[in-house]
DNA sequence: CGATACAAGGTTATCAGACAACCCTACAAG
DNA sequence: CTTGTAGGGTTGTCTGATAACCTTGTATCG
């Protein structure tokens, strides 16, 4: 038995930021074009400027608008925007899906040679224990799952490279709810043992600082596991 | 004769965003923890309630916080970001932009790769475009580095992954900014010349659609304007 | 004793109005 | 032609109040 998720009219200023989102990337309004003021935005809403203010406070945020105090504010060039968002939504398409583990692919790979080169004991540590915590899983829909997600985090952290850890660890988030949430599927035994025994390889080449191994290993992980939900990836 | 930047205290919520933002990453805040009440908060900082719910509204838009009415602003779990954001001043630091460039490595190569497989019409006059721009560019940090963009967002859209077109589009754009900002340079009449070579060569294996020399024309690419900046990159 | 209903207090969400800071334009003064 | 100044418009911030909501404790009733 499960329930409906009802959406009990959540946040006002969300909503009104969507709208005029949609307004931007619609084209309604051009890049360098003014926004209409936060006074003429609230009565054409019909809710107080504090609203309309948090709304365009978060365009601001994801770079669709820049305000300027005294003047208005203005359509950003939409190409220079400040943050990255994927939605979580988009995902659930498998070409998107496809298209998300083929950029995944090469990150994971560089990562796991740079984790074979500049892993410290530390790291070292934190792969272990994940792998422990594969091995020791229950539930691999639970426990598994997250195992997993923490020795790729591990395996970012080890390329001591904040920037890997940034993006990976994102990248391997979404990827992760994704899957559960929109291709959820009962993982039998073996295949559970095939998949720790894919992450033991790569742990032994980044352990053994074999970058070339290391590598390999991820990539083979990659295109294995895509596989397992009917993906395939392009290889070169 | 050039002037400083002043930076006429700007944004009294991001300032304050930033303050809260620090206190989670550097776990004064832990995961779960419920912050301090927006009365509190605005006590705190000396400034109105409007003031810090504009602030707590931001952390929510990066999915740092989220809040429940009549409860509270509640950290959310670190490792579940809704966004990826990296700081422009992050990379004025010459350690970070090698880390940067050590990310963007891997991920141009594979879209050069798949640009040369998946490449229409469309895109080829795209290139074509920009590598006219950077011929004809007078001023190179100008209307050169507008060219040098325009070609690696053109390759990213080639590669017929949004994916690709999101994250290296914000990534080039990025390593743009930075290096303008952070450290400005004249690019002589010889290194523009080279510079121009390298996308021409790049430009024709896509084209010719062979995804190895493609691939490596961008590897090279990438080392060699990682080496204008005096930025030594490992290569595997 | 246990479960439900209700009241009280605290917190966020939204509203309303005001003033401050700032920018642009136009016009006056030199 | 340049500079100074006044005016109006817009965003930034402040203050106070009300609504919606959640939690907790207490009272009521079986």
């Amino acid at each position: 038995m499960s329930f409906q998720q009802l959406s009990r009219t959540e946040h006002l200023p969300k909503r009104i930021a969507e709208e005029i989102g949609r307004g931007i990337a619609g084209g309604r309004f051009a890049s360098g074009d003014k926004l209409p003021t936060e006074h003429i935005l609230a009565q054409t809403f019909g809710v107080s400027r504090s609203v309309v203010r948090e709304a365009i406070a978060q365009l601001r945020n994801e770079g669709m608008v820049e305000t300027r105090q005294g003047v208005g504010a203005f359509v950003t060039d939409p190409q220079r925007r400040a943050t990255i968002r994927v939605e979580q939504a988009s995902l659930a398409d498998p070409v998107s899906l496809r298209n998300f583990f083929q950029l995944r692919l090469p990150l994971e790979i560089e990562a796991a040679r740079l984790a074979a080169r500049h892993r410290t004991p530390t790291e070292i540590a934190a792969l272990d224990e994940a792998l422990d915590g594969m091995v020791k899983a229950r539930d691999w829909l639970d426990e598994g799952v997250k195992a997993d997600l923490a020795f790729h985090r591990a395996l970012a952290a080890a390329t001591q490279n904040e920037f890997y850890a940034i993006f990976l660890g994102y990248i391997a988030e979404k990827t992760s709810t994704s899957i559960n949430t929109s291709f959820p599927r009962e993982m039998g035994a073996e295949i559970v043992k095939v998949t720790i025994g894919e992450h033991a390889a790569i742990h032994g080449a980044v352990v053994a600082g074999d970058a070339p191994r290391a590598g390999e290993a991820m990539r083979q992980h990659l295109i294995n596991s895509a596989a397992r939900l009917g993906i395939t990836l392009e290889t070169s």
